[in-house]
DNA sequence: TTTTGAGTTGTTCGA
DNA sequence: GTCGAACAACTCAAA
């Protein structure tokens, strides 16, 4: 009879300090096996140099020398979770299932037939908060359901705040109660039809930000925001550290950031239609030009408006765009360009490392003004004056845009003033009998 | 139930 | 250059 244990299985949490379902797994009273598995139907859909990917794998490859380290390691898969599931089942004697929760629809989905499967097979299924510090039904009105506008939902989320859901969970203390075990194999990212991506991933190192995040962080050309999304995505930073680090150092509007992260994250929780749909339904009459060859010079960095060529050059060649330039590109393509907020949230998705579902959809949808708490559909950003604004000495343009100010730099490929009437007129008539 | 105040990030126009 | 109002009403949240 083989001896039971517990699996603790990682997805967007890959880190062993401040681990909930970890910590919990480790205090489960049966060794502890950790485990990854690379999603067959996650990876199947994403090109072979995704650089999320190449973060992942060398994310999983630290935590596998972290845990040799104290006699034990990781057990790393490949395929889709239902299969892997039974192999697994077939080679140990679980005890249970250790893992944190994950809110976007196809986690839900997975995580709906895991526990149905798991319970058929008697072994219990246990899931824990781990990636925010309030959760789906955390934050309500006094009448139990969801805020729908940001700042009285932070204002509860302010108020609720103390050091007991902040602090963080000693998992070192119980690491002998890890599975002792050795040699596990890793397969390659060749082998999953991947190759590893060239793109450099930002340093977890935001502390020195934080006292001039205020006031820097609205200039792209200043480098003032902290980078720590792609970190926050995988859960190589912990949210409860975060929070600890942004009161300590009176971060104000730092920590209400984070908070607009778990207030769109519950805005996806409670209405998941908003993935795919608007928000605010009538948004979707809107009638949208949807032209491919200007939709080809927005991805590309070409409209001749220097600002937005700017940040989606920076996007294509490093993963990254600044928040301040996300917002005048996604206006700039559903009302300038007038196409759908979907098409410019969907290569937002394929090029950005922190792409979080649940901030990306709720971001397009303001800047749209078809989301919950959005901008106004008649606040049209004029990307000139918000040059002007936020790069007055056209630093970042220039470091981006290097032809500008040549003849080859492209001519600006609509003309502001008939752009803005333009869509005004489009939305107007859109929402006028709804 | 009704009322009241407020709503991430803006732009344009006219005084 | 600077400032306030208009943009367009609407919906949300809470008293």
């Amino acid at each position: 009879m083989k001896k039971a244990i517990s699996i603790f299985w990682f997805r967007r949490d890959l880190r062993l300090t401040d681990n909930a379902g970890f910590y919990h797994a480790l205090k489960s009273g049966h060794p502890v096996l950790p485990l990854f598995i690379f999603d067959k139907n996650i990876l199947d859909k994403l090109p072979e140099d995704d650089a999320r990917v190449t973060f992942i794998y060398q994310t999983i490859a630290d935590l596998k020398k972290e845990l040799q380290k104290h006699d034990s390691d990781l057990l790393v898969k490949y395929g889709k979770p239902e299969k892997i599931w039974s192999e697994i089942l077939g080679d140990y004697e679980v005890a249970a299932v250790y893992t944190n929760h994950d809110y976007e629809p196809y986690a839900r989905e997975r995580d709906d037939n895991m526990a149905e499967f798991l319970t058929s097979e008697k072994i219990a299924f246990k899931t824990y908060k781990d990636q925010v510090i309030f959760e789906k039904g955390e934050i309500l009105k006094a009448d139990k359901t969801p805020y729908t506008v940001f700042t009285p939902f932070y204002k509860q989320w302010h108020a609720k705040l103390n050091p007991f859901y902040t602090k963080a969970y000693p998992t070192q203390k119980y690491y002998k109660n890890l599975l002792p075990c050795k040699d596990l194999p890793l397969p390659s990212l060749k082998e999953m039809g991947f190759e590893k991506s060239k793109l450099s991933f930002p340093k977890l190192s935001y502390k020195s930000k934080l006292d001039s995040y205020a006031k820097e962080r609205d200039f792209p050309a200043l480098d003032g925001t902290t980078h720590i999304g792609l970190h926050l995505r995988f859960g190589t930073l912990s949210i409860r550290k975060a929070v600890r680090d942004a009161i300590e150092a009176k971060s104000n509007i730092w920590l209400s950031e984070l908070a607009w992260r778990e207030f769109y994250m519950s805005i996806l929780w409670h209405f998941p239609y908003s993935a795919a749909d608007s928000f605010k339904k009538q948004y979707d009459k809107i009638k949208w030009r949807n032209n491919e060859s200007e939709f080809k010079a927005w991805c590309e960095g070409n409209t001749g408006y220097p600002i937005v060529d700017a940040g989606m050059r920076q996007l294509n060649q490093t993963g990254w765009m600044h928040n301040r330039v996300r917002m005048v590109v996604a206006s700039f393509l559903t009302k300038h360009l007038l196409i759908d907020w979907r098409w410019g949230e969907t290569y937002f998705a394929e090029k950005l490392l922190d792409y979080e579902m649940a901030s990306n959809v709720g971001g397009w949808q303001w800047a749209a003004g078809s989301g919950n708490d959005a901008a106004p559909y008649f606040r049209v950003f004029n990307p000139e004056l918000q040059t002007k604004k936020f790069d007055p000495k056209l630093e970042y343009i220039k470091k981006w845009v290097l032809e500008f100010g040549t003849k080859k730099y492209a001519q600006p490929i609509v003309e502001h003033t008939f752009a803005r009437e333009r869509v005004l007129k489009v939305f107007k008539e859109a929402l006028a009998n709804s």
